[in-house]
DNA sequence: CTGTTAGCGCGTTCAA
DNA sequence: TTGAACGCGCTAACAG
């Protein structure tokens, strides 16, 4: 008994139940009024020859694939991980099914992934994406239905993005009622999208605190980047740190540590993402919470929203939330 | 100027070029000889009307879809992120799209995922399922081509693993030779594939050290897990501990750092996976560095011997290579 | 070297 | 209610 009959088509169904391609195609799709009884005998028959609809046809005849694409800059970076988890989750319960791409940070191959793999699926969500401005007004019209996360397209996407901005005024915030008055903010990417609006926070605080004191200081994004920094923060006399994010700020955490640094008796450092492990680093980290699964699903639902021809969600935004640990506290005297 | 003429077809360029069907076909396809003047007719054409040939028409006709679907019990899980991503940029470079199916720990969702994903691709990649053997057995016989990672279903499909019970083999090593004699090891899902290779390895060391004696205590696989058996750790009286994974290491630590103890002056505590962060603990952990990203490469090359119809890869085995840190030190005299 | 024809497997008109 | 025919867009025989 052979195990594999080449996979049973709905012209075996038919030839078996003795009933017509149609009949079948109308049994499997719960379509029009069929006959119980024929129907309830083309269920059989489906059911012994172990019939599914392929998919590829159906997608031919349909025109639709219910699949959608996610492009990612980088799948080793936590936060597009917890960006597909939740799209991938919110996708799957709507009976979608997510292909991933991921550009490894190749700028250039951004636009081709994107296209290529658009064309193989219902609609796109492009995470970040890094090409420049141009470049994306200039796609995304050809790319629709798609959706852009992190990262605003002036109206030519629906956007689900994190508010930087907010979230970094609040840390300032937090900071400065600690009696904080001389801080400095370890810069990201400079020059990328969320780097800039975490210039903005600085901007908008230093105009609401006279008395305050913003140094920035060229950093990178990761670990060895905030350890790097670490005598430049010192040297600065700055008694707070505004991390790029919790990568950097452990980075620091270690090496101001090895200088015999108290943390947060003689230096606050606050991260930014809230990171699986900022709550057990020594100490524990104070950060901003960066929904990310969540901003996944909110993808997929504006994404849906245009598949499903419902009412189209234009933007969302979530803020991220502060969350106190005991990496800052009270500006030294 | 509409920029969206519906979608160029095949028909759309042959009529432009005043060709046939097929013509178009061949020159897309770079296929056969085709008059060179013609051929680049029909090439430019292509080009001004945009056309690229629908994968989903393609994939009907030819019986491939140049994708391959992954199913993981859980994308939250660093592990099988890593896996992901290697598998995904392995099967980029040749060329392959990946389908992401996470069932989330859903033990009942894993076959109807991997039969529904599986249908929709050429191939499939099954990240340790946790279904159980008899079902599996069941099953991989309607998947093939299908490769399962870190499980040994018995040569009924090629593997991708990595060896636990040598990598835990040299963690044992490890501490005897630092003149541990009493180690206590911190079980994870009982009963689960990785955890009996990892007790099979614990048999092994006893076996061969008479003088080693090494308990069992039940506990989890994430970091408060790791916490919550810090007070029976300290009580067995042991003087090393095999952490079933980073994440039960981290909350060990942390908890009988709170109650003072030194490590590895103390205790010396060994994790398993080298998670990115292990190396920032404090004291930083000695582990076994398990290369998912490079299991994730090794079944794509396995998957794609058989969608290539090459030599079949029966099984790749990587050894996780031990890192020694600073938590694990000389034992207490 | 080129065009015509026949499907790939299915959904959906159109008559009956 | 049911069946026959057409077409989704493309590739691969088969003639010419």
């Amino acid at each position: 008994m052979a195990k594999t009959p080449g996979r049973a088509t709905i012209t075996d169904v038919a030839r078996h139940a003795e009933v017509s391609l149609s009949t079948v195609s109308r049994v499997m799709n719960g379509n029009a009024t069929v006959d119980p009884a024929l129907a309830e005998r083309v269920r059989r028959t489906a059911a012994e020859l172990g019939y599914a609809a392929s998919p590829l046809a159906r997608s031919l005849v349909l025109g639709r694939t219910q699949t959608v694409a996610v492009v990612v800059p980088d799948l080793a970076n936590p936060t597009f991980q917890d960006i597909l988890r939740g799209l991938s989750r919110a996708a799957a319960a709507d009976g979608y099914h997510v292909l991933i791409a991921d550009t490894a940070e190749q700028v250039a191959e951004e636009r081709v992934l994107a296209v290529d793999t658009r064309r193989r699926t219902d609609g796109l969500v492009l995470c970040a994406p890094r090409m420049d401005a141009a470049e994306l007004a200039s796609l995304l019209p050809d790319l629709a239905p798609v959706v852009v996360v992190n990262r605003a397209p002036q109206d030519a996407a629906p956007v689900a993005a994190a508010d930087y901005r907010t979230a970094l005024t609040e840390l300032v915030e937090h900071l400065y009622a600690l009696g904080h008055r001389r801080l400095v903010f370890l810069a990201g990417v400079v020059g990328s999208a969320s780097n800039a609006s975490r210039l903005e926070a600085l901007a908008v605080a230093r105009a609401a605190h006279p008395d305050l004191t913003i140094d920035e200081l060229a950093c990178g994004v990761d670990f060895d980047s905030g350890a790097s920094v670490a005598d430049a923060v010192l040297d600065s006399g700055a008694s707070g740190v505004l991390a790029f994010n919790d990568l950097v700020a452990m980075g620091l955490l270690s090496a101001v540590g090895d200088r015999g640094i108290r943390v947060p008796e003689q230096l606050s450092v606050a991260g930014f993402d809230d990171i699986p492990f900022a709550r057990y680093t020594t100490p524990p980290l104070t950060t901003a919470a960066v929904p990310a699964a969540e901003l996944g699903a909110d993808a997929w639902a504006a994404l849906h929203a245009q598949l499903s021809g419902g009412t189209p969600v234009a933007a969302t935004t979530r803020t991220p939330a502060l969350v106190i640990r005991t990496s800052t506290g009270p500006a030294p005297h």
